[in-house]
DNA sequence: ATGTCC
C-alpha cells in the first residue's frame, strides 16, 4: 500500500512545479483514483500535464487541467520588472555577502518598490533578504514580511539584582523546563487562556477558521530554530529611561513568532499573490497583493492577527514564568522584526514598510537586538534615520549555515564556550553555537547612525529547541 | 520559520 502513495517528489519528476498543481494532483488521486497503482496515477497525471486541453471538460481532472492551460495563457501578460533597479542604502557593507545585494536589486526592480535598505546583518532569504527593508506603495509582498509573521522580541526587566539568578538557579531552570514549550507539535502542560483566541478575525475567512484550532494548541509555545527563552543580566547604561539607577538587573528575554498560524497565513497568501501577480519565474517570491484588493485587505488583516498572536504568545510565556517564580516585571521592551507597517516617510507620503529581520528604529522607539546564546545583546533606542527607513538590524546575522556549523564544530567545543561564558543551556544545538554568528559588536558599530544603545542583555540560563 | 504538501 505504502508505495501507492504519491509524494511531492514523484510529482516534481513529472514536472508538476507549482504547489497548487501538486496539491490538486494529490487530492484528486487520493479521492478518485485510490485503486490505481502509483505508476498508473503518474501516467494519468503526466497526460493531463502534457495535453491539458483534452481534459478541460473532465468533471474530475478538469480543474487540474485548467491549472496548466491558465498558466500558459497567463505567462503572456507577465509583470515587467524595471530595467535598472532603484537605489538602496546599505549599512555595514563589509558584513554582507554579494548574493544579498543581487536579491535586493531584484526587490528594487519591482514596479511597486519605492525605497529600500539593507541592515548590517543582512543575508539571503526567500524573496526579500533577511535584514532587508522594502517600502512599497499600496502593495504588500507576503515574502517581504517572511514566513514567520510577527517574529519578535520581548524583554521583561525586574527590579531584582542578578545575583538572585545564581541563588535560585534550580528554580529558574525548572521554570523554563515546566513553563516553556519548544519544537513542533508540543503542547504546554498548563491551561492557556488569552483574549486573542476570541478575536472575531478568526471567524472571517475559511483559512483563519481552519487555523484557529492550531492557534489554540500553540498559544504560549516557542517553536524551533533560533527561537529562545532566557534569563540573564540586564545592564542599564547612560541614556536609558527606565526610571531606575544605572546598574545590573535580572531580565527575561524571549524570541519567537506566530507559529503555525503565521506560517499558514504566509503560505496561503503568497500562493494567491503568485496567481494574481505574474512575475517572471526567478522573481516569483516577490509576488505582491495590492492593498485595495480583497486578497490584499485579507492578508493585511490576517498578518495583523498573526502579529498580535505572536505578542500574545510572548505575554503568556512571561506571565507563566513570572507566576511560577513569584516575580513581577517593572518594565517591558518588545518589537516585531518580521512585519509590515503603513508609515509616513519624510516626504509626507505613507508607504508600506516591510521589515524582514529588521528592528523598527523610529525616533525614540525602543527595540531589542539579541546576541547569541552567549553573546551580549542590546536594548536600543531608534534615531529615526530616514535612509534606513527607520530600521536597524535584528541581530548579528549568521556567519555559518546550519549545516556548516554542524560539520565544523563539536558538542564538547560548545560546552567549553558555554561554561566559559557561565551560561546554562537547556536544549539547543551546534547549529546555534555562538561561532555560527557574526560578531554583534562589529555589526552594532555599523549602525551607530540608526540606534543608541541604552542597555545590554547577557544570557545566563537559555532554553532552546533540542537540536 | 512550519504537523516542513491538502
Amino acid at each position: 500500500m505504502g508505495n501507492h502513495k504519491l509524494r511531492g517528489k514523484d510529482l516534481k519528476n513529472i514536472n508538476y512545479e507549482t504547489d497548487k498543481a501538486k496539491s490538486l494532483a494529490i487530492d484528486i488521486m487520493s479521492m478518485h483514483y485510490k485503486h490505481y497503482t502509483k505508476q498508473e496515477k503518474l501516467k494519468v497525471l503526466l497526460d493531463v500535464k502534457n495535453n491539458p486541453e483534452h481534459y478541460l471538460s473532465d468533471p474530475i481532472l478538469g480543474v487540474l487541467a485548467s491549472e496548466f492551460t491558465c498558466r500558459s495563457l497567463k505567462s503572456k501578460k507577465e509583470v515587467q520588472l524595471l530595467k535598472a533597479p532603484g537605489e538602496f542604502k546599505v549599512f555595514g557593507r563589509k558584513h554582507i555577502a554579494d548574493q544579498t545585494y543581487q536579491q535586493m536589486d531584484l526587490a528594487m526592480s519591482l514596479p511597486i518598490a519605492e525605497r529600500g535598505a539593507l541592515m548590517p546583518d543582512a543575508h539571503m532569504g526567500y524573496g526579500l533578504p533577511i535584514g532587508g527593508v522594502l517600502a512599497t506603495r499600496n502593495a504588500v509582498v507576503p515574502y517581504g514580511v517572511g514566513l514567520d509573521i510577527g517574529c519578535r522580541m520581548s524583554l521583561s526587566l525586574f527590579d531584582i539584582a542578578p545575583g538572585y539568578l545564581k541563588r535560585k538557579n534550580y528554580q529558574f531552570k525548572m521554570a523554563l523546563k515546566e513553563r516553556t514549550c519548544f519544537g513542533s507539535g508540543g503542547v504546554l502542560s498548563i491551561q492557556q487562556d488569552h483574549e486573542i483566541l476570541d478575536r472575531k478575525e478568526f471567524t472571517t475567512t475559511p483559512l483563519l477558521r481552519q487555523l484557529h484550532g492550531k492557534a489554540v494548541k500553540q498559544l504560549g509555545t516557542s517553536g524551533s530554530g533560533n527561537h529562545f527563552v532566557e534569563f540573564g543580566e540586564v545592564e542599564l547604561v547612560d541614556g536609558h529611561d527606565f526610571g531606575m539607577p544605572l546598574g545590573k538587573y535580572l531580565g527575561l528575554l524571549s524570541h519567537s513568532g506566530s507559529r503555525g498560524l503565521g506560517a499558514g497565513i504566509a503560505r496561503h497568501y503568497t500562493g494567491i499573490a503568485r496567481e494574481k501577480c505574474l512575475l517572471p519565474n526567478y522573481a516569483q517570491h516577490f509576488a505582491w497583493l495590492n492593498l485595495d484588493t480583497e486578497e490584499g485587505m485579507e492578508y493585511w488583516m490576517a498578518m495583523n492577527l498573526a502579529g498580535d498572536y505572536a505578542k500574545a504568545c510572548h505575554d503568556q510565556i512571561h506571565r507563566h514564568l513570572c507566576k511560577y517564580l513569584g516575580i513581577k516585571p517593572v518594565a517591558t521592551v518588545e518589537n516585531h522584526h518580521n512585519f509590515a507597517w503603513k508609515e509616513k516617510i519624510e516626504t509626507g507620503e505613507t508607504l508600506v514598510i516591510h521589515r524582514k529581520g529588521a528592528t523598527p528604529a523610529g525616533k525614540g522607539v525602543l527595540g531589542i537586538i539579541p546576541g547569541s546564546m552567549t553573546a551580549t545583546g542590546y536594548i536600543v533606542r531608534g534615531k529615526g534615520e530616514q535612509s534606513s527607513l527607520s530600521s536597524a538590524s535584528h541581530g548579528a546575522g549568521r556567519k555559518m549555515s546550519r549545516a556548516q556549523a554542524k560539520n565544523s564544530y563539536t558538542k564538547s567545543a560548545l560546552k567549553k564556550v558555554l561554561s566559559k561564558a557561565g551560561v546554562s543551556l537547556i536544549g539547543g544545538g551546534i547549529d546555534e553555537a555562538p561561532i555560527a554568528y557574526k560578531d554583534l559588536d562589529e555589526v552594532m558599530a555599523s549602525q551607530t547612525d540608526l540606534v543608541d544603545v541604552i542597555g545590554r542583555f547577557t544570557p545566563k540560563i537559555v532554553r532552546m529547541d533540542k537540536a
